[in-house]
DNA sequence: CTAGTGCACGTACATCGTACGCGCACTATC
DNA sequence: GATAGTGCGCGTACGATGTACGTGCACTAG
């Protein structure tokens, strides 16, 4: 309910600033001063001057303090010190990605990523908010690679179209089904033309139907992928195939069937009936299920 | 690849009892007897010796050792100090799953449930194997609050009935939906009815599809599930409502979809169309688009 | 009584995300 | 030029977590 510190303490300034009790070239209170008066931590104090020079509000003045109104041109780029391969958000991210895809989602840790790239964790911290935030960035920095092209002209082609590039992106970041749902429904500036994608090619329905459709289609194509992200994850962890888990476990498995009277599993066994478990045809098949539904209603 | 110690000395003890090199009533090597030959600590002995202990294949004799054979009759019941409510494995499970249900999976720990049982943390591993193995044992005590009566004598009937015993179960225990993933494929006993009363009513189906579509309506069960849990998550933990936020996150909404020319939103904006975000709903609308999917197929 | 057993569980460890606050390079002021 | 004050980068340290380890217990055969 109450906000954060630094929110508050961001919010007035925010207010004094818009009062006119601080004019364009005044200097806001220093962090040491905002330290001592709302008995906060440095770091509180900083990133609470950090909310207002985001917003353009103020822009901080190095050996002067922090001043109303926008920053001045002529953003000098500092000397980078020499043959250091200069630390961004984008290096950051990319490692991000780069362990989450060979380890999985669990492997990632802001140590692991500093570790990597030869920084000190911490220094992390400069380029990217928080954990959470940068599975985000991770999110969309993978979204990013599949990019949707030309819609098709027949709607459930452009529907699958978009469905299939979802698909693909699952399939090459197995941690993407997991992460992007994770934390609160952020915003994913790369997942917008999607959502917008299928609403263009379902302009035919009703318009809470084709929001609905457009949800339900994502939900569907995630569900699937988690099936297929913890199976890989559980094959990483046990070495184990799933095939091998299968007829390990099938004892088990064939026990609990006869004790429940399971009469259509009985069935299946008895006849010797071996499921192809490829979950790209899983994934075809239920999309198509679905778009044939969409079909019949669309007359 | 390589096996956890504890595996390999039940296996090495597994093998010596089938071979005949331990005789029924033999006393198999004690657990300090394992800490020394094998190198490993107790507790990795008594966890070896409890694996065989699990198959029945050997049994404790307190004060002698562990014996071969099958575990005599008459197993005494230990007699209970004085009013202690005796704790056991389900007690640890409902608490489990009560702490899930009021704060979601984060917030459950090991520390936690024990102080919440007034009992000391490592006393729950008597009744559970770790924290993975009570998520699972979690999923499925709450799988097994839904039963599912008997089926209906349409196919399609028949199917709704099962999604939405599953929609409620989710809608029940809102961690359900990352819990029943998370971790390997698990055994959990209660789903398999599940599974069962589908396959029995796509009877009609070729036996590859009926397998198909099971696992694809679970998915997108799961899928819709886990919107409404990272939205409750969410609200938990800022306060903040799903109408709220997207008040507040509306104008940057706006900028992006402006910015992103994404014409099938603007127009939803446009018209001041309010959508009514009913999970209830979207997962009955897409329950229906499938089914009336599989019906196209079955003519 | 002694020596040896299995078992219960308190202590301690490795790991995590990140709040905190120190020291730096810098500049307006005197 | 000395000083006092600034914002900023990042090393240290904290409070969590899951659980491996090893100690002390009640017990029994000899």
């Amino acid at each position: 309910m109450s906000e954060a510190p630094y929110q508050v303490i961001a919010a007035e300034l925010r207010r004094r600033i818009e009062a006119g009790e601080l004019l364009p070239g005044d200097r806001v209170p220093s962090t040491r001063a905002l330290v001592r008066d709302f008995g906060v931590a440095m770091a509180t104090a900083t990133k609470a001057l950090q909310v207002l020079q985001a917003d353009q509000l103020v822009h901080p003045a190095p050996g002067v303090g922090t001043v109303v109104g926008p920053p001045p041109r002529s953003r000098r780029t500092a000397v980078a010190p020499d043959g250091v391969p200069d630390l961004n958000r984008d290096e950051v991210v990319r490692m991000g990605i780069a362990i989450a895809d060979a380890e999985g989602l669990a492997a990632l840790s802001m140590r692991r990523i500093a570790a990597e790239l030869g920084v000190s964790t911490m220094a992390l911290y400069r380029y990217v908010g928080g954990k959470d935030a940068l599975v985000v960035q991770m999110v969309d920095a993978a979204l990013g690679e599949f990019p949707l092209g030309e819609s098709p002209a027949h709607w459930r082609d452009a529907v699958t179209a978009v469905a299939r590039v979802h698909w693909a992106a699952y399939r090459r970041h197995l941690w993407l089904a997991s992460a992007i749902s994770l934390s609160r429904p952020q915003l994913v500036p790369r997942l917008l033309p999607h959502t917008d994608a299928i609403l263009r090619a379902l302009r035919g329905f009703e318009k809470s139907a084709a929001l609905s459709t457009t949800i339900s289609l994502f939900a569907y194509v995630r569900g699937i992928a988690l099936v297929m992200e913890s199976e890989a994850q559980a094959e990483q962890d046990t070495g184990v195939t799933a095939d091998e888990w299968a007829t390990r476990q099938g004892d088990q498995l064939a026990a609990m069937i006869a004790a429940g009277n399971l009469t259509a599993f009985q069935e299946l066994l008895a006849d010797g009936f071996d499921y192809e478990y490829d979950l790209d045809q899983l994934f075809e098949f239920g999309l198509g299920v679905f778009l044939d539904g969409l079909s019949a209603r669309l007359r």
